[in-house]
DNA sequence: AAGAATATATCGGCTCCCGATATATTCAGC
DNA sequence: GCTGAATATATCGGGAGCCGATATATTCTT
């Protein structure tokens, strides 16, 4: 899954939304870090409708304008669910390294070739 | 920055590692759940190091085979803080979502009067 | 002797993101 | 009435980055 395939999911999570709402949302979902353009969510929005992970919801035509609408699908919650708790099993995961990495720098200098306990990692978190 | 940069700088988090290394140390602290071939593993390097957010820390020669250890600069250790934070408000942000989606199910009319009622999620968070 | 594991590195293909571009309507400002 | 910004759709070419295959070499296991 891509970032942006993922930030695309979570802007549908909650409610359909058509493709400048879906860019929008993505900013403000983001507090203004991810800016997705128009030439990355259509091809997004392609590949995962190809994957059924969202499917086309309705067509409005409001003030002359159309908007078409995606949504969801099943199996496109179960997708976002399972890449929200990898990413963030992978953000622990680099966080209490970086703790690790603190309590024992990297190349220390002087100590350099006595790591002591082998390697201390694989403590293995959920 | 990409998801192979992102657990290149994680297995080097918490001390220096030969590239071979990196890779079983990926598949090890993932659970199993990535694994980063050699082919993605040399670009990342040079990418990574050209960024000087790794530097060559030292080449040792074990048993014949030559190890090429990579450890992170203060810069690196900064940009996968940063990252991880990033990674974490965007998993907190979708599994919001998907809990708010659950409860005003799919093209709910009714509770969507007012246009962008200020919805600000991923608040805090670790 | 063969195969797996360790350890390095390169290359072509493919996917995917971005910037530019195109079209069309509505609304605010001059 | 005209212009520009915002809204809303869509496509295309270039480039970045990941993967599979491939290559080389040593050590360990069978």
């Amino acid at each position: 899954m891509t970032q942006a395939a993922f930030f695309v999911l979570t802007a549908l999570a909650d409610q359909p939304r058509h493709g400048y709402g879906i860019l929008r949302e993505v900013e403000e979902l983001s507090e203004g870090a991810v800016q997705m353009r128009v030439g990355t969510l259509y091809g997004v929005l392609d590949r995962l409708t190809a994957d059924e992970l969202i499917v086309l919801d309705r067509e409005e035509v409001q003030q002359g304008r159309l908007r078409r609408y995606y949504r969801l699908t099943d199996e496109g919650t179960a997708a976002l669910d399972a890449e929200a708790e990898r990413l963030a099993a992978g953000a622990s995961a680099a966080k209490k390294r970086i703790a690790e990495g603190r309590r024992t720098p990297g190349s220390a200098p002087g100590t350099t070739g006595a790591p002591g306990t082998g390697h201390g990692l694989a403590g293995g978190l959920a």
